[in-house]
DNA sequence: TTGCTTTTTTACCATTTGGTAAAGTGACGA
DNA sequence: TCGTCACTTTACCAAATGGTAAAAAAGCAA
């Protein structure tokens, strides 16, 4: 328990896996402080756009205060992205097998839109990760996110050799279904331009309910 | 289809008319040189994650010999941006008013998929700038997309209205185009992953097409 | 309060990076 | 051959940026 500071500080940085972090108060704070002011920055500039002096003033705190929190900026961000992976899974995961086929798949939709709506600076961040070659995510990517797509892809399979829904290939059909729910986040500067009339996301949900639905109807 | 692309591509890559400049050989090599290099690191990069030290490398140019030919960092990332928007509206402008709609509609997602297949790098380019907020193509944006967007859009929503199209939301169609073909190219960390056998882009034409068909098929 | 641990601030540093000045090299017409 | 202009290199610089050391301040258990 001696050198506590930086004992504590190793294990409250190790990868989320290990569940016992006995944090402060203060710590709790200032750790919440610090990744929501980074995901802002990060989401907005990408990693090398962004920098600490940004991501401190957005936090209210200062560069060497969050150094004291974080190892480095590239800590930070990682810590971000896995985060941010649990989150992004999530809506996939909840693609019952004993469900409706064509109300599972559109229910995914709504809920990959839903989450483009309200967590638009996540959808950002992960854009830039992919964007540049996902640097910080490739094993990440291998290991939680592709045993999920094989899964639900062979269920859609499945649907799909039943006759409940449309044959389709289940890999671009849920590439499509990310491409267009998140492109309303990640290109909201080119819809913004495009579809001034505020609330866009309405239309976006008619829409894309009724391309899945045109498309997968049996 | 694809020669078709190519073609166009070609001609609006052509760099814009400037005030008149001649340019000496050495010229036109050495800026092309340059902005082809700058393409290969800024879509890669990012523009504040690329350094000019990186640009100059790839072009087998000194630094300040890079300089000698563009202002400064933010000026190549300005010229690439204006060439690529040419590039960038050249399949949409080639929808015929007179062809037949859905076919009409389909060759334009054949074109997009087709350049994102052949110039990832300008796709990654425009999502990078796009995803910053479009900080240096707002303008542009307003100025040459838009128009040209209003007016396919009122194109399109003509046939749904004569019945020749299924009912359809025109502007969310145009953005399901964009994100469904562009997603391979920007994206493309991902779905190497998720599509690890080589060439995925065949198997994204016949999926795009079957589902744009679908959803507009009267 | 006292004594300690945790948290924050102050004052730095080394490297990177966009950019410049000026000297040097080369091409080419008169 | 010479002079001029176009091009390239060398040697820099100032600002920005990620990061550190150490002292000061704030919590907190006794």
């Amino acid at each position: 328990m001696k050198n506590a500071a930086k004992t504590g500080m190793a294990r409250a940085l190790r990868v989320r896996a290990e569940p016992v972090v006995k944090r402060s108060r203060i710590q709790t704070r200032n750790r919440r402080l610090i990744l929501d002011a980074a995901l802002e920055v990060f989401s907005a500039h990408g990693f090398r756009g962004a920098t600490l002096d940004q991501i401190a003033a957005q936090a209210g705190l200062s560069k060497p205060n969050i150094l004291y929190y974080f190892d480095g900026k590239e800590t930070i961000h990682v810590t971000l992205l896995n985060q941010l992976m649990e989150t992004w899974l999530d809506p996939l995961e909840q693609m019952d097998p004993q469900g409706e086929p064509l109300e599972e798949i559109i229910a995914y939709v709504r809920r990959k839109l839903d989450m483009a709506q309200a967590y638009p600076r996540e959808s950002r961040l992960f854009a830039n990760e992919i964007l540049q070659g996902a640097p910080r995510m490739g094993p990440h990517l291998e290991a939680r996110l592709k045993p999920l797509v094989d899964e639900k892809a062979a269920l859609i399979a499945a649907w799909a050799a039943a006759g409940r829904i449309a044959p389709v290939d289940p890999r671009h059909l849920i590439f499509s279904i990310w491409a267009t729910t998140q492109h309303y986040a990640d290109f909201e500067a080119q819809v913004n331009v495009l579809m001034p009339e505020g609330g866009v996301f309405p239309g976006a949900g008619t829409y894309l309910e009724t391309m899945f639905r045109r498309m997968l109807k049996v």
